[in-house]
RNA sequence: GGUAGGAUACCGAAGCGGUCAAACGGGGCGGACUGUAAAUCCGCUGGCUUAGCCUUCACAGGUUCGAAUCCUGUUCCUACCA
């Protein structure tokens, strides 16, 4: 099986400008090939993901493949699939940003082969330097801004007069051309992936590349992700999922690979692991006969962490995991424990609030932060919602005291079906 | 600039002097059922240690025993006209 059977084959081709062209070259040899990544944030998220991986797939099937971290782009804001003019960033921002997702991008690919080792670059090295009237000269030449117009979400910028697009997003795609264009000279780089909606920019890559080179370019799209029960991929109602640890926890970047839609789960593991096809079947026929089990959930869960925040952390979540929904917290060590503490939102508080009276539990669980007010607590724990180290407690006037702490100072409170908190006394 | 209409809780939308913390729908949350799913059913959804109290219906004032409801002014929206 060759890379485009492979892709094909776990549906990630979208789109192909030339797909037996292609076919044709990957066969004869290595292919340097590259896909860029705005930073728009300090860290990418989950629907960065399906492009990275890809260029991974084509350097295991010793192609060579080329990441943009996108400081002159970033800079610019790209329009392809934005109904408004988005806010420019700051230089600071963006710099911050850069280094972000720098890191980021880094720890997917190979940088180490010998024979075909991954690059990182920042389109804004050769970018930055051109001088507007030689832009306008050689490059915005080769654009006819009929065409320009033409695409999907130029047109609807400007169908649309109360928003409009301004001139700056408008030149995104000369931008992102001149970028394949480059490295179409420097690297014989001669494919550019990414997501469907990028299909606009990329072929005008290769019209560049054509005009400017006299040379064959090709572009390959995937698929946007989409969850079948209508709610936007890699979203969940605390926000993107991200891959720095910092804004998604492990666990929660673990959680939501498990609570994946069942409609979705085997195509999510064709998209984003590299498990074998025969394996995916596997699993696919195991869900099929048994979707209580969970175990194709749970393989996209590990695979998915693995990949991105590596073994170690992906046991000691999974372990986690499997305490806060295994239920008892019978005969858990203290190790374990701390392992599911630094899982779980935190909460500190003064040991002493435990003696005499005890804590009153509405009051502890609204500072914990699993509950808006107290008001609500009690409302909580009537409905009897509300557990203490996994026991329930149904009264509202329940006080805690210094013996219901574990191993002296833990506390594990939780509302509802998965949200902890832990609390430390200290 | 003129005329008409509107602004209600997370969103949509009733209410048009007291029985309004405010119908109804959506969303969210909790429970039952489960598989950390879907569907279904039940409860909660301003705050408060809750038969009660406190703060809300764009904003500021006023009328009234009593205002989301009536009056005045301000701001912002929407439609038609110029």
């Amino acid at each position: 099986m060759g890379i485009i059977e492979e892709l094909e084959w776990r549906g990630l081709i979208s789109d192909c400008t030339d797909r037996e062209g292609l076919a044709q070259r990957l066969a004869k040899g290595a292919v340097t090939l590259y896909c860029g990544f705005d930073p728009t944030a300090d860290s990418l998220h989950v629907g960065s993901l399906v492009p990275l991986l890809a260029l991974r797939r084509f350097q295991q099937f010793g192609h060579k493949p080329i990441v943009i971290a996108g400081g002159a782009t970033g800079s610019i804001g790209d329009p392809s699939g934005k109904s408004a003019e988005r806010q420019l960033l700051t230089h600071e921002q963006l710099k911050a940003n850069i280094e972000g997702v720098k890191k980021q991008l880094a720890s997917f690919l190979d940088f180490d082969s010998e024979a075909n080792a991954a690059l990182l670059v920042d389109n804004a090295d050769w970018t930055a330097p051109l001088s507007f009237l030689d832009v306008l000269r050689d490059v915005g030449k080769h654009f006819k801004v009929n065409a320009m117009v033409a695409k999907e979400s130029v047109r609807a910028r400007m169908e649309n007069r109360d928003v409009g697009i301004s001139f700056t997003e408008f030149s995104y795609m000369i931008l992102q051309a001149l970028d394949f264009d480059h490295l179409y000279k420097q690297n014989e780089c001669e494919l550019q992936i990414g997501g469907s909606d990028q299909w606009g920019n990329i072929t005008a890559g290769i019209d560049l590349i054509h005009r400017r080179q006299n040379r064959q370019a090709y572009g390959l799209t995937m698929p946007l992700i989409t969850n079948s029960d209508g709610t936007k991929f890699g979203k969940t109602e605390a926000g993107a999922v991200w891959l720095d640890v910092a804004r998604t926890s492990i666990y929660q970047f673990y959680q939501y690979w498990v609570r994946v839609d069942d409609r979705d789960v085997v195509r999510y593991l064709n998209f984003f692991t590299f498990l074998h096809p025969d394996e995916i079947e596997a699993l696919a026929r195991q869900h099929a006969e048994q979707p209580h089990a969970r175990v194709a959930h749970k393989a996209l869960a590990r695979e998915v962490t693995v990949l991105v925040h590596g073994e170690e952390a992906a046991s000691e979540v999974i372990r986690a995991s499997e305490i806060l929904f295994g239920g008892s917290l019978d005969g858990i060590t203290e190790a374990t424990f701390r392992e599911i503490a630094g899982e779980v939102p935190t909460h500190e508080v003064a040991l002493d609030r435990f003696g005499g009276e005890g804590l009153w539990l509405p009051e502890l669980l609204h500072e914990a932060g699993l509950a808006q007010s107290r008001g609500q607590s009690r409302k909580d724990i009537k409905g009897g919602g509300v557990y203490v180290n996994s026991s329930r407690v149904d009264d509202d006037q329940h006080k805690l005291k210094t013996g219901d702490l574990l191993f002296g100072k833990y506390l594990l409170l939780r509302r509802g079906k998965r949200n902890y908190a832990v609390v430390l006394a200290g």
